[in-house]
DNA sequence: TTGAAAGCGCTAACAT
DNA sequence: ATGTTAGCGCTTTCAA
């Protein structure tokens, strides 16, 4: 690799202006500017960021974690931090947790050695413990909170799930079951408060024989819809609210393999919309996410951060005694919406005695 | 960000022998051994890698730039990569080209930046020449080829069109419908050549009207198949091959606005498996290719090129006159594989005045 | 077995 | 406006 010297050399000056006028135009004499810059294009150099980095104390790098890169949301979302990074003239490094605090807890350790300047994470349930590791190094939340005192940028989870119970009480069901995520994530908690608050503000009774666990992968989505969807017709719900995308392609899987028809036998309501949501058949109604601009908000407020503390993170001086204090880390939320398709109807009419016959997959 | 210098002082030893314990745990006496490791442990120490890399000329980092982080192709074969780079105990930093060479290129600069030793890339069609600005770095190509002289890692998507072209005459069709990618695309071509000499095989005759281009977009899938399902029902293809998983998709809701059913009216083929694929009604048959394995494969075989030459890629040294010739870059390929699904059916035994009326979407 | 010292490539004081 | 020099944190000769 051609080192600035090879330019400075080529140019006949000393690497110090050879850096000067790559990096500060206006301090070098304009003919000698031209004379580096023109031997920098004729070697092709490319500065040796590490070199940069430890020399200036500031990578202008940041980290990325995210808990499945294989889920379009995270996908989505991490597209846009990266994309963001990029404009404000940082570069992100991705990891993946696969939702594993341990595995986590390694990236974070990869991470810290490449010195980023700061951390955007979508917590696991074990990223409290694992992010104390990282003290003075900034860090902002994505998605989910971890309950550490950092910034977090999130979904109104609450107003989202209250808006598709609504939809469904309104449809007129009285019976309606739930797949929750994992309790330990806060996405999940908040979508299963807003799916009881909205049961009560409607007057439908909260019934947790109709409220099943998942761990937010197909496979738990499937489990758990058919075991609701396996009640006798008298109890079995008529309309699913099922708290993430991945556990939603189970549940619809159960219901077709069930025999049941969506909507005429079972209203269905996810959380996340993506692109098997909108062009499976029928397109399905659901409670969509901003995940490409939570990506950069997050990005923008961290890059905010970084600007506003000014560059160099001091851990070394834990506290100026004078000063104002620390303002209380930002709690940024988006809106979702519901985005009503073919998939939720008003409930059955009667209590049918069992599924009507169709195509076994 | 504590130093191997307060290890080193915290152990009352030199900075150097701190550094040998940490990573030649043999070179020192077991009792200086365990004062530094249990300073470092104390301190939380974290070498800095820009640090030990900048000294040692080596990174333990390599480059991954893929086309589109949002097709689960590209984002399985990432992780793949990513994976596997863990292990052999290197760290991928993963960019997008979003399929333009432009960004393709800023990608590969920036990448230069940070000094990796060996770049994995899913090239765009101007990878030929933007891959020139990497001399003397390890290149290995994923997916498609650029024509640059580097190893590629590819699967066999000439016998992939052609086993899916065969499954649709042997059923019994014989105007089969190609939506094809783009033709500065490799993989694009190779499966528009299987295309055809599975029909010469089986004699079909060729018929250029039932071929259409598209960039690899859903949309582009929408337009191609839209165009070729409104011919007259007597040109009309009855089945459709389709060159790539996002195209597909598109296809599918052509076929659904025109109210064709699947298969009975129309036979689907796609290329590249994928949860949707596998999720829709009915679910599709396809060709899959190994994803993650291909990444897999790439990454180890990139390590294995950088343990050979033996880590420091010495630009300077262009061919020792002597000594073997460098063998042929390798062609790595993996075999692909029809899976059959229930979007394939012979074809309409009459040709019907119009379609059936249907739901439109 | 350990320590002293040089140097990776770059930039920022400081000096001219 | 330009050059000289020191030093970021680390590893690795070389010497003891």
């Amino acid at each position: 690799m051609t080192r600035i010297q090879d330019v400075a050399q080529l140019a006949q000056v000393s690497t110090a202006t050879a850096s000067r006028a790559l990096s500060r135009p206006q301090q070098v004499a304009a003919e000698t500017r031209e004379r580096v810059l023109e031997a920098a294009r004729q070697l092709g150099y490319q500065p040796n960021v590490l070199a940069r980095s430890l020399r200036q104390g500031e990578t202008r790098t940041l980290g990325l974690i995210v808990a499945d890169i294989l889920n379009p949301f995270h996908a989505l979302l991490a597209k846009g931090v990266q994309d963001t990074a990029e404009r404000h003239g940082y570069s992100a490094f991705l990891f993946n947790s696969d939702e594993d605090p341990q595995k986590e807890r390694r990236a974070l350790e990869t991470l810290r050695g490449q010195q980023p300047q700061g951390v955007l994470i979508v917590p696991t349930s074990g990223a409290g413990r694992n992010l104390q590791t990282l003290p003075g190094l900034p860090v902002v939340e994505l998605d989910r909170v971890s309950g550490q005192p950092n910034p977090t940028v999130t979904v109104d989870n609450l107003d989202g799930a209250m808006a598709a119970t609504r939809h469904l009480t309104g449809l007129g069901h009285t019976r309606i079951g739930m797949v929750v995520g994992q309790q330990d994530i806060t996405t999940a908690t908040e979508r299963h408060t807003g799916f009881r608050q909205a049961l009560r503000a409607a007057g439908v009774p909260y019934d947790p024989a109709l409220v099943r666990p998942g761990h937010h992968r197909e496979d738990d989505g499937y489990r758990a819809a058919l075991d609701l969807l396996s009640l006798p017709a008298a109890e079995r719900p008529t309309a699913l609210f099922v708290g993430n995308n991945e556990m939603t392609v189970g549940a619809v899987l159960a219901a077709r393999e069930l025999g049941l028809r969506i909507p005429e036998d079972l209203s269905i309501v996810g959380f996340d919309d993506s692109r098997w949501a909108q062009t499976m058949w029928p397109p399905l109604t659901v409670v969509s996410q901003p995940a490409y601009e939570l990506g950069v908000l997050a990005c923008d407020h961290l890059v905010g951060l970084l600007t506003r503390r000014g560059g160099v993170p001091s851990a070394s001086l834990p506290l100026p005694a004078t000063g104002p204090p620390a303002p209380a880390p930002a709690r940024l939320q988006l809106p979702t919406q519901l985005i009503v398709r073919r998939s939720t109807a008003p409930p059955p009419a009667t209590i049918l005695p069992a599924p009507p016959a169709a195509d076994p997959a």
